[in-house]
DNA sequence: ACAATAAATTTTGTTAACAAAACTTGTCAA
DNA sequence: TTGACAAGTTTTGTTAACAAAATTTATTGT
């Protein structure tokens, strides 16, 4: 019932947040690629709003690091380095872990279905070989756990750092790399089950240190796209 | 050398950062209240900014949850939940540990240094009991070890963690406290020097906890203050 | 005096126009 | 052909004016 992120609580942004999340969702799904442009006058003609909704946009992507601001150059997708990559690869083994222990500990039986569904999802993405949905899926496993670990501040870092993982893979990354595997998300979930809060920690460490290691941070490539094909969900 | 947050990749913010940089700092020393009012006429003759950049800093210290934006009725310093209060104290137990042991691998020969000071400082400031001085400093005092650790990821988070929590031991914390024991953060620089991850996560992690203790969720106040006084440095 | 209402003021949200910088295109000379 | 330069175009940054909402102050009636 809970859509992506809505929280009752938030009175404010009505508008610039189905912005944002278009546009997160699109990094994440590797629509768009590191360094893509994001001119104020598409995302006004795209999303049928002013400038100043646009400028609002791209400043909160930016605070996320999804988006790079520069001066009198407009905004970009962000294109992390070697280094930042590093630090995201980090903070995330040093997060997660401890949302997935909050995870198990916490998880209700509505959770464990609705997991359990987003996991035959993912897999059948996986087999039908629907790589945006495999890649969109596998990122929002790691948000979903976030949510129930229920830890409103936890959460949008999480969901940050897989848009972030996202910009990493697509710039590092071989071209067939999925961002996880979905049999160690199932993995995880068992251990979520029962409530073993140790082994989901270990498993998600694990987890991520294979995700790691799919990247090589020596790596290059860019590639062609249309901005326009990759927001219309 | 390094002042406050200035990394030199960052080609953008060239004056919203010092606004930005400057509440923030309030927030932690104590000086606003939560729930105070931060018009954008304050903000621009303080500051000497058009409105503009008084908005967008505003926008930029809601996305890190220190101010709170509501339609039409402008920003004020948030005004942590006991619920959001649990969250922070969560999030900064599964990150600073992690941060403590970074330091602990990266620590060099100049943070050692550094770090001595720091504390020297904050030793006095607590003899002497300058109370804001005190804040100040052991708040930073956790924000220096993210950036020993080195980490350009995870030290936003912390710097945000630690604003959020000034703000929750000004709601719910008795009037006298203090953020930090001087003396634990002692124990941790020593475990720092002979590079004990361990014992520096498991000491920054029994700190935290002292924190949380010393705030009951059920508490209320309130007082009145100075806006300009409070930002003029 | 108090509460409710109405007017006035302040504050925020939005739009539009303008200025400045970056980018593109075209021209010309070596 | 290539490179440098210049004009033109697009894009971004900033300011100012206006609209709308909220807050404050004043007024009226009980």
């Amino acid at each position: 019932m809970d859509l992506d992120q809505a929280n009752p609580k938030d009175d404010d942004d009505i508008d610039e947040s189905i912005i944002v999340d278009r546009i997160y969702n699109a990094v994440i799904e590797q629509r768009i690629p590191p360094g893509a442009k994001l001119s104020e006058a598409s995302l006004c003609s795209m999303f049928g709003v002013g400038r100043m909704r646009a400028r609002r946009s791209l400043l909160i992507l930016s605070n996320s690091g999804v988006v790079k601001l520069e001066n009198n150059r407009g905004a970009h997708i962000a294109q992390p380095t070697s280094e930042e990559a590093l630090a995201v690869f980090e903070a995330r083994r040093a997060i997660e872990p401890n949302v997935a222990r909050l995870a198990a500990k916490r998880i209700a039986s509505e959770d464990r279905e609705t997991l359990g569904k987003h996991l035959e999802q993912e897999s059948l993405a996986n087999r039908v070989g629907d790589r945006h949905s495999a890649i969109r899926l596998s990122g929002q496993f790691h948000i979903k756990l976030a949510e129930i670990a229920k830890n409103m501040v936890m959460a949008p870092m999480v969901k940050e750092l897989v848009a972030r993982t996202s910009l990493i893979i697509g710039i590092y990354g071989a071209p067939g790399t999925k961002n996880c595997h979905n049999d160690e998300h199932q993995l995880i979930l068992s251990a979520l089950n029962t409530r073993d809060e140790d082994l989901a920690a270990s498993l998600m460490e694990e987890h991520l240190r294979h995700i790691e290691q799919q990247v090589d941070l020596s790596r290059r490539g860019r590639k062609s796209f249309n901005l326009v094909e990759a927001l219309m969900n």
